[in-house]
DNA sequence: CGAATGTCAGTAGAACTGATATCG
DNA sequence: CCGATATCAGTTTTACTGACATTC
């Protein structure tokens, strides 16, 4: 007792504070991960969610990856003006935006990829492959509550 | 597959993504209820610290609840101006402030801790008890990974 | 008309940086 | 001199707010 460094503080329990300093600890590793590409995190998750759901509204963009739509904008920015996405109007529905990955930027995403695998890699090296599997599920219920 | 409303994507399964979703969540849920109170998150967990450490430097406050120790300045300036907690010179080391909580800070902390805790269950109202005891440990060894 | 989409401007909290002074 | 503590000033990223025009 005498020599521990400090007390364990009540807070250090509770869901809520663990998960902020987790998704602290997790953030800074992939955003440092990122960097070295001139990415960051919210650039790389919307530039994958591009990649996958191929020509997509950015309001579609936002509830897959999690964000505002108004965020969105800034963010399709700053993709569109590094040319790794494209953003035409969409002739079916001409309120959205069409956006879609460019050849650059699947190029790009292919090492901000490998890049965010290592970080959180990283990020979940203390636990076994069973710990990690049983972390995301837990915390998929955590986050889609509903679903 | 037709009515889906939208691809998995990949990065929704990556833990730091739905580290950074899940905290996302746990700090609204919290906040808005210690906001009730006028306080904010990390007022609450550095009132918390205080009255478990009893007179205790800024710097150990900012290792116990996560923080730079510059942070930690205006928020105990917040908490001393609403006289929560008294902040005095440490004379076996003139360095440090000892900081304390008042009564004002023991009766605010009672009410925020009821706040807080109604918040962390409704954040883990899909879990059981066994399995939010499971998130807890495998957070905190992400978060303390040396420890 | 209501609802959804996209854009713009501004705000607040959290986590950082660097510089400085004091003290052990 | 070196390391720890505390303070101050400024920046960055994220997440929010309100307002607005366009389109279904």
């Amino acid at each position: 007792m005498a020599d521990t460094p400090y007390a364990p503080s009540r807070i250090r329990a509770l869901p809520s504070w663990l998960l902020g300093r987790a998704a602290a600890r997790g953030h800074r590793l992939v955003a440092e991960a990122l960097a070295t590409e001139g990415m960051r995190m919210m650039h790389h998750a919307v530039l994958s969610a591009v990649a996958e759901l191929g020509p997509v509204s950015q309001a579609e963009l936002g509830r897959t990856v999690g964000i505002d739509p108004k965020d969105m904008v800034a963010i399709v920015n700053d993709l569109q003006g590094d040319g790794l996405v494209t953003r035409t109007p969409d002739p079916k529905d001409r309120r959205k935006n069409a956006v879609e990955i460019s050849a650059e930027g699947q190029r790009r995403l292919r090492r901000t990829q490998r890049l965010g695998d290592a970080a959180n890699a990283e990020l979940t090296a203390a636990l076994s492959d069973e710990e990690r599997a049983q972390l995301i599920a837990l915390l998929t219920r955590i986050v889609a509550p509903g679903e």
